[in-house]
RNA sequence: GCCCCCGUAGCUCAAUGGACAGAGCACCAGCCUUCUAAGCUGUUGGUUGUGCGUUCGAAUCGCACCGGGGGUACCA
């Protein structure tokens, strides 16, 4: 929009510059910071700082520059006020002008606007990565958001993207459940609800393995089975890795994830070991059984000291680690596919051994592995800095959560809008409800620490995803009532109030808004956008009739509507968020 | 010891080198005969952990401290 004049412009100020023995490139616009004005601003210190003439003050030299400036622009097409103020150029648009444009792009493109062309990128992102035969709470939760958003944003931003979740199936966790159910669940099947029923016998069997006489040994033993390949053992490990599987997919349709790819970690435990052989002959690791430890001493090898340190890769008994399958898993990953970047959403705690892991894939001489890069992210406490334990009973589980607010949205619902019939408010509970727990998740940025309590997790006010709902839904009630609104032009040819000029800029801002988000890998501060878009509708929606009005006010005010709409929603799914259309 | 992250209003967080550091929650006072009050308006609240530096300009960049969290060879 209004690229030609913006060139122009900028072609005039180097003209200047050069004219004047200044430098050029120094007078960079953006968006002018006050609300209920729009237009773009450039501040001139840069360029008065690097004035060879200049006499006084930078600041001072800066207001004479933008004086003169403002004389040789003029006032372009598309503006009506220009003015020097604080060392400041500030250019008003023509709103009017700028507004139809805005609104009849939005309403235009719909939901594909600020979409980005596509890139012929492929990236794969792993994430979720749970292990079976245990239950999900919402650390976990934390990881699927952020992944899950992550992933729409890329998508927008024009990559192809691969969702691949890398599930842990193996381990003394399923061991210890399947010891626990065969001892005293033998027979037993789960219900309704797959995932609530193993999280009980996860906890039961975790408790009698701490608390139990005898029960570890007993556990213990049964590993050495599973570890000689017992049939029996293998064939009730499948079955119940599918019950959870089957729980977890209950859970992932309820977040609205899918997942293009799934990994085992049973899948790469043999290529891991035969990987690590090969460690061993290139002479990267060193092979200290049948005392120590197969490692790769990354220090040394690099002349570092202290920063990538021992990496472990292979157990003295020489069953395998996590960074034994980490390895094989990362070259399956680009054999299946051509990736052009690998991201893995794993939490901070494991930045250490992912840096190992991608410098012993470069040792190894895999050129891909530069593009592999971890998407860290803090854990979720509770009040008061606790870390969430399961031995101590502090773990808020999902299910839990998920229930709860819902049961909470639904009373809301129930009071506000009784004529609702029972399914739909259902719906609109769920939806809110999942929104709400979501929106903490994604809108602190990834390095912060989420305190989860219950009572901000329950609360649908202010800051949160009900807020920008409700302002979704609100604007969908005036179209509903408005009718039918096609071959409306938007002609803007009113004096625009402050509240529409406001919120007409952050919907041209989506755009930008996205590839930013994409870029950092920060879904926190597309959320923040959300906020600020919904809080900007509310004031148009207190300030502006819209259904009260006639003529071509109403048509462009409705038109306005309509775009706000798609961009809230756009935004919302973007985030993972669902937006009801009644509340 | 070494490495990483965090420190901004009572609390939870924004502000990605630019104009007076902004929101929400909480508190107090208002607004439903007006497109849904899950909303809006107003009041209160700050030596941006400390110090020094870089810069015309620093919450933001650098250095040194202080406080909190995490990691640091056979957990994941």
């Amino acid at each position: 929009m209004f690229e030609d004049v913006k060139n122009q412009i900028s072609q005039q100020i180097d003209q200047f510059c050069f004219q004047n023995d200044l430098p050029t490139g120094k007078v960079e616009f953006r968006s002018i910071p006050f609300s209920g004005e729009w237009g773009m601003a450039a501040p001139l210190f840069p360029l008065a700082a690097s004035d060879p003439n200049k006499t006084g003050p930078v600041p001072q030299h800066a207001q004479f520059l933008a004086e003169r400036i403002k004389d040789i622009v003029g006032l372009p097409a598309g503006f009506t006020r220009s003015e020097a103020v604080k060392g400041y150029l500030n250019l008003y648009f023509d709103t009017s002008l700028y507004a139809a444009s805005v609104v009849e792009k939005i309403n235009e493109s719909g939901h594909n606007f600020g979409n980005a062309l596509p890139t012929g990128q492929t990236v794969m992102v792993e994430y979720s990565n749970p292990n079976t035969h245990k239950p999900l709470h919402v650390g976990h939760l934390r990881n699927v958001i952020l992944g899950g958003s992550v992933c729409n944003i890329l998508e927008a931003s024009g990559k192809k993207v691969v969702r691949a979740n890398y599930i842990g199936d193996i381990g003394l966790h399923v061991i210890k459940w399947m010891c626990n159910y065969e001892m005293y669940h033998a027979g037993e099947r789960p219900g309704e609800d797959k995932m609530r029923w193993m999280a009980d016998l996860y906890s039961e069997a975790d408790r009698r393995f701490h608390e139990q006489e005898g029960f570890e040994e007993i556990v213990r033993a049964y590993f050495a089975r599973w570890d000689e390949g017992d049939e029996r053992i293998h064939d009730l490990w499948l079955q119940t890795r599918q019950w959870s599987m089957d729980g977890f997919a209950q859970v992932y349709e309820l977040l609205g994830e899918h997942f293009d790819r799934i990994y085992f970690e049973s899948d790469v435990e043999d290529s891991g070991k035969v990987l690590v052989d090969q460690l061993i002959q290139d002479g990267l690791a060193t092979d200290g059984r049948p005392e120590n430890p197969v490692i790769v001493d990354l220090d040394s090898l690099l002349g570092t000291k202290e920063e990538y340190r021992v990496a472990v890769v292979l157990r003295s008994d020489g069953t395998s680690l996590y960074a034994t399958k980490e390895l094989p898993l990362a070259i399956m990953k680009f054999d299946e596919y051509a990736l052009d970047e690998s991201i893995y959403v794993i939490d901070v705690r494991q930045s250490l051994h992912m840096k190992q892991m991608q410098k012993i894939l470069e040792l190894m001489g895999y050129p891909w592995a530069k593009n592999m890069h971890h998407l860290a992210y803090e854990i979720v406490n509770l009040p008061g800095n606790v870390i969430m334990s399961s031995r101590d009973g502090t773990v808020v589980l999902l299910d839990d959560l998920v229930r709860e607010a819902t049961q909470r949205a639904l009373e809301v619902v129930r009071e506000k809008n009784p004529e609702l019939d029972e399914d739909t408010m259902m719906d609109v509970a769920q939806k809110v409800a999942l929104g709400a727990i979501k929106y903490p998740m994604i809108s602190r940025e990834n390095t912060k620490i989420v305190t989860f309590d219950w009572d901000s997790a329950l609360d649908f006010n202010g800051q949160s995803a009900p807020y920008v709902q409700y302002a979704n839904v609100r604007a969908n009630s005036i179209l509903r009532k408005a009718g039918e609104l096609r071959g409306k032009a938007a002609r803007f040819n009113h004096a625009l109030e402050p509240s529409e000029v406001n919120l007409i800029e952050l919907l041209s801002k989506l755009p930008d808004e996205i590839s930013k988000s994409a870029r950092e890998y920060k879904p926190s501060s597309l959320a923040a956008f959300a906020y600020e878009l919904a809080k900007a509708f509310n004031d148009f929606y207190n300030q502006c009739q819209v259904l009260k009005v006639d003529g071509d006010l109403r048509d462009s005010r409705l038109a306005l509507v309509q775009a706000t709409k798609v961009c809230l929603e756009k935004t919302l799914n973007l985030l993972g968020i669902q937006a009801p259309q009644v509340m």
